[in-house]
DNA sequence: GTATAAAGTTAAGCCAGCTTAACTAAAAAG
DNA sequence: CTTTTTAGTTAAGCTGGCTTAACTTTATAC
């Protein structure tokens, strides 16, 4: 087996497990804390994006805008989204995380990264190290490329 | 720093980059092809059980009974899924992918897969070798983990 | 400065998925 | 063999998120 048909396997083996867990896990913690798939895909990007317009969540979320609209709406009555007016365009609305919407996205990053953690739990040393060069690795590779795609 | 800090700080990083990838992929591609979130959890589901009843569903998807039942009822209509007569216990209903069913969660799985894929394209030998080894390790450490959890 | 385009909202209406309630049929318990 | 429990379905009704259509307001083009 060639190095390269090794990493293809890994990635393989790996994805095969995770896309269980993972969608799992966040199902079931968006489930939890009452809200649903678009509101927190909604606040996800946001928490990404630092801050963004109506048009942007829209695209993003590949939505119509009176959608969007009335989804931040109901997220700002939830005390979890904040709209205000943008200085420089006053058409258009800046959209940013309350604290408590931040928690909230942090919270659910966190209960992922449970999951993560408990599988490294019963490493030897040497596997974590390997393990976290691994990731340090592939966390890099990702920033690069989210660099590249936002042009 | 510690090694186990080192490896925290390399989880934390990994899960926070994947963590906005991994749900906006997967959300996409399921309105791509013409799915609903809970259609596609139910197929997740289905695909790692390989056959299961309408009562394991709900519990698992934590919905009602009639919940699930309806649910499967549009997927096998749309050709997803099989419902046959558990032959053991008459009342119950075996649950299965059909051959079009199983294609689209692999190909959902691939579609993830492409992903992690590209990232690896731009790394040196070196950093494959130490990604591909800490895959591995991963992958098993999770079979481990669901072996106890399924006790 | 008028016309056009862009950002967002409001309103009306549709559909999917969920729930509860009421039911059928089969198995398990007594 | 009757009673109770279990598995699943059907029906009615609610809600949330989506869409299109119509509108307001601000910026851009000519």
């Amino acid at each position: 087996m060639t190095d390269t048909q090794q990493l293809n396997h890994s990635l393989r083996q790996w994805m095969d497990v995770t896309s269980h867990r993972s969608m799992q896990d966040q199902s079931r913690f968006v489930k939890s804390i009452g809200f649903s798939m678009a509101q927190f895909f909604l606040l996800m990007h946001v928490y990404y994006k630092k801050q963004c317009g109506i048009s942007n969540l829209s695209e993003h979320m590949e939505i119509t805008a009176p959608a969007a609209s009335q989804l931040v709406d109901k997220l700002v009555q939830a005390g979890m989204l904040e709209r205000t007016e943008d200085p420089h365009d006053r058409r258009a609305k800046q959209v940013t995380l309350t604290h408590k919407g931040r928690q909230l996205i942090e919270r659910s990053i966190h209960a992922r990264f449970r999951w993560l953690d408990s599988l490294v739990q019963g490493l030897s040393a040497g596997e974590r190290s390997t393990v976290s060069e691994a990731l340090r690795i592939l966390t890099n590779a990702a920033e690069e490329r989210e660099k590249k795609v936002d042009k």
